[in-house]
DNA sequence: AGCTATTTATAAAG
DNA sequence: TCTTTATAAATAGCT
C-alpha cells in the first residue's frame, strides 16, 4: 500500500480491481512460499470467484490435492482438540456469521456423512468418531438403505414372479450362486444403480456459506494448532 | 523483513523459528483476508507440517470446507481448459518433483475414487468425468462388490439352510419382506457390515507427496485461471 | 508494463 | 511472551 492508504473494502469491478487482484495475488502466492521454505510447512491456498469462474491454487493442482488430503486425514478428534482461536481474528467474529453457519450446518450434514465415510474407509478408526459423528453415519446409512429397499419394493410390483437378476439387490442376493463377474456386469447395466449411487441429494445449490465476498467485511477465522500458535 | 535481510532457506528449528512461524501466519492470513475482501474473492489457506502435526486454517473450519467444496466443484474439465502456468514461478519447477508424484499416484487412486463419488454424490454430472476417473470409479466399485460377495458365499457354508437374516446382503434380499426398521437394526449390529464399510483399505500410510519441506526447495505452482492472470 | 512514494510487514532487540 | 523499532517488502496511483 502505497501512495493513499487503501479502503479495505470491497472494490468496484472493473481494471483497477483486476490489476489489484493480480498483485495482491502475486503477493499472496509469494508470501506462502516464502513461510513454506522458512518454516518447513506444506501450505496450500485456493482463491476463486463463482461468478467469474476463476479459480487459482497453489501450489500445482497435483501437489495441492495431495496436501488436501493430508490435511483431511488428520483425525478430527486431535483437531478439535487442538482448535484454538487466533486473538486477533476474533475479534471480527460476529455472531450474524454464526448464526449463518448454523443455518448451513443441516444442509451439510450430508457432505459431513460422506467425508466422514471417506475418512473411515481411508483408516481412521470408528472409536475416533463422536457421538455426533457416529449417528450422521447412521441416520445416513439407514437412509441409503431404505432406498434400496424402496427400490425392492418396485420390482416386486413389477415382476413379482421372475428372478429379479439385474437389480442391485437381487444380484447382492444372489450372489453365492453367480459368477462375480456376471453380477458386477449386471450391477453396472442397472441404471437405478448409478443414479441411485450418484444422484444429486443435494439439488439446490452448494453450501451457503457466508458470502465474505459479498456485503458484510465479517469474516470468521478459527485456526487450528497446537504448537507454535497460541 | 527488516533489522536484516532473511536469507530464504529453510530455518533451523527453533525457538526463532517459532516466532517467525507465528508471524508470518499471521501475515498470511491478514494478506489473504484483505484480499478476499478487497477483490471479492473467496480464499482458503491450509498450512501444515507433518513432523509437528501441526495445522492451520483459514478461515474458520466450517467456512473452508465450505469452500473447499465449491472449489472442488469445478468440472475437471473447466480447470483443464483453463489451466495456464503461471510465468514467475515456472522457473522453479523441477522434473524431480514431477518423478514424486507420479509414484504416488497409484496410492492415490483409492483416495480418488473416493473423492470421485463424494463430488458425484454431490452433484457433479457423470459426463464431466473423463475416462480416467470412470475406470477408478468402475474398478472400486467392483471391489467393494465382490466383498459383499465373499460375505455372502461365507454365509451360505456356515449356515447354509437357515434364512440369513441379520447380514448384509440377506437384509437386502429381504427388504421386500422385512419392516425396514427391523432389517435397519439388523444392520446396524452385524459386524462384519460395520468392518467391511469402513475398515482401513490404506494401510501403509498416506500420501507420499513431494517433501517440499525437506531439503529441495523446489517447488512446482501452477495457476489454474483464466481471468485477470495471464 | 515500469516507477516511486508510502504503507505494511516483520526480524531483532528490549 | 508482548512491545518497540529500524528496515525490508509490498504495492496504489501514475505514466
Amino acid at each position: 500500500m502505497t501512495r493513499k492508504k487503501i479502503k479495505h473494502e470491497q472494490l468496484p469491478n472493473g481494471t483497477k480491481r483486476n490489476t489489484i487482484f493480480r498483485n495482491r495475488a502475486d503477493g499472496l502466492l509469494k508470501k506462502a512460499k516464502e513461510f513454506s521454505i522458512l518454516c518447513g510447512v506444506e501450505t496450500g491456498i485456493i482463491i476463486h470467484t463463482q461468478e467469474e469462474n476463476n479459480v487459482v491454487q497453489w501450489p500445482s493442482p497435483e501437489i495441492f490435492r495431495g496436501r488436501l488430503h493430508k490435511f483431511l486425514d488428520f483425525p478430527d478428534i486431535e483437531r478439535h482438540r487442538k482448535m484454538v482461536v487466533h486473538a486477533k481474528y476474533l475479534e471480527q467474529v460476529v455472531s450474524d456469521e454464526r448464526k449463518n453457519i448454523l443455518k448451513s450446518q443441516k444442509k451439510n450434514e450430508l457432505k459431513e456423512f460422506h467425508q466422514l465415510m471417506n475418512e473411515l474407509i481411508k483408516g481412521k478408526n470408528l472409536n475416533e468418531l463422536d457421538l455426533y459423528q457416529l449417528n450422521v453415519l447412521r441416520s445416513h446409512s439407514a437412509e441409503f438403505l431404505k432406498k434400496l429397499q424402496k427400490r425392492d419394493e418396485e420390482l416386486n410390483k413389477k415382476q413379482r414372479s421372475l428372478p429379479r437378476l439385474g437389480t442391485v439387490t437381487s444380484a447382492v442376493a444372489y450372489a453365492g450362486t453367480m459368477a462375480a463377474e456376471t453380477m458386477l456386469e449386471n450391477m453396472k447395466r442397472d441404471a437405478w444403480f448409478i443414479e441411485t449411487m450418484f444422484e444429486s441429494q443435494d439439488v439446490d445449490g452448494f453450501m451457503v456459506f457466508p458470502p465474505t465476498s459479498g456485503g458484510s467485511t465479517t469474516t470468521n477465522c478459527g485456526v487450528l494448532s497446537d504448537n507454535p500458535m497460541t
